[in-house]
DNA sequence: ACCCTGCCGTTATATGGTAACCTCCAGTCT
DNA sequence: AGACTGGAGGTTACCATATAACGGCAGGGT
């Protein structure tokens, strides 16, 4: 879990500018430490394993966290290239190619979007949470959710190896 | 339930040639009823509704149905095409839409791909089961996945209002 | 020095999907 | 009959997403 906490802005990180137009996650808690803190869980993740979280790799993962929302490849290309000049593909999906594998990003499949993982330390396929509102996606890890899919794909005669559970709807903000 | 015995070909519909590799579902039932049920079905959809089930729009649920894998909607512009011209992207997206919006087809998110829906009287989304050897798509319509998923979504604070649920895995044939 | 290996840049191309505009045709109103 | 209308689908152009193939370069091992 993240530093998710509304209120507690221990290191003046505030005053950075978000160009969101409505009511994102982002207004209202220090989400410069959820990037930080998923920054340094990616650094220990890495040299715990030996992978090499390289600048470009970082910033990469950066960009991803700048939001609780989903990000697209593309988006991702303009923001790392300089001076109006976009980096081209091949920079970002081996970028996004190596933080998958490293679990420390999912891809949204129904969105054709990436989000960053909030507990890269246990790998696992994710479950998710999409705001038809605002575009927040947020991880849910529900063994219940798991164990239901895993018993309905056996008694239909599958052998289940992976999942892609994407749940669109309305958070708590938007609700409304 | 469409008539998926593996023997009783009551109509003589063998024969027709599939162009398929190995070990796939057609081999081992009349599959060409598994088409004429589809078809049928849809025709008594549209025409409650008042939809026209037209002739492009039921060429294309029939390629669709041509196998019990999903179709990626370029093969179905190759297809569809008459020497060698292939159709163009909007000609099937558009019936392509307009057999979602029937429920007679469902879109796999996972793969970019199309599969017949197997009941299409009662309106729903698809839980899919993949099988990663031969490509076949099977749905299950597990109302304790789907319960599981809502409550696992509401404990997050989310209102649900979709689901995605893709689950690859081998399928009874294929385990081996 | 030499050769690997992994990271990244570059060019080109494949694959998936939409926008905008237009014609045709069937239904229907007068 | 003539005119109007709305849905289906053809056509062109384009955007969005993703991969293939090749090359340079830096760091480590021998």
């Amino acid at each position: 879990m993240q530093g998710h906490t509304a209120d507690g802005d221990g290191g003046g990180h505030h005053g950075r500018p978000h160009q969101q137009s409505h009511g994102l996650p982002e207004e209202s808690h220090d989400h410069h430490a959820c990037i930080v803190d998923a920054l340094a869980a990616a650094g220990e993740v890495c040299a715990a394993r030996g992978a090499q979280l390289t600048t470009l790799r970082r910033r990469v993962l950066e960009l991803i966290w700048s939001s609780h929302r989903s990000v697209k490849a593309y988006d991702l290309m303009e923001q790392l290239g300089t001076a109006g000049k976009p980096a081209k593909p091949p920079t970002v999906y081996r970028a996004l190619d190596f933080l998958i594998e490293q679990g420390l990003v999912h891809k949204v499949e129904s969105l054709n979007a990436y989000v960053g993982c909030p507990h890269p330390t246990s790998p696992h396929e994710g479950q998710f949470l999409i705001c038809i509102a605002c575009g927040r996606v947020d991880e849910m890890r529900d063994p219940a959710v798991r164990a239901a899919i895993r018993a309905g794909a056996q008694a239909a005669g599958y052998v289940p190896e992976g999942q892609t559970i994407e749940v669109r709807g309305r958070c708590a903000r938007c609700r409304s």
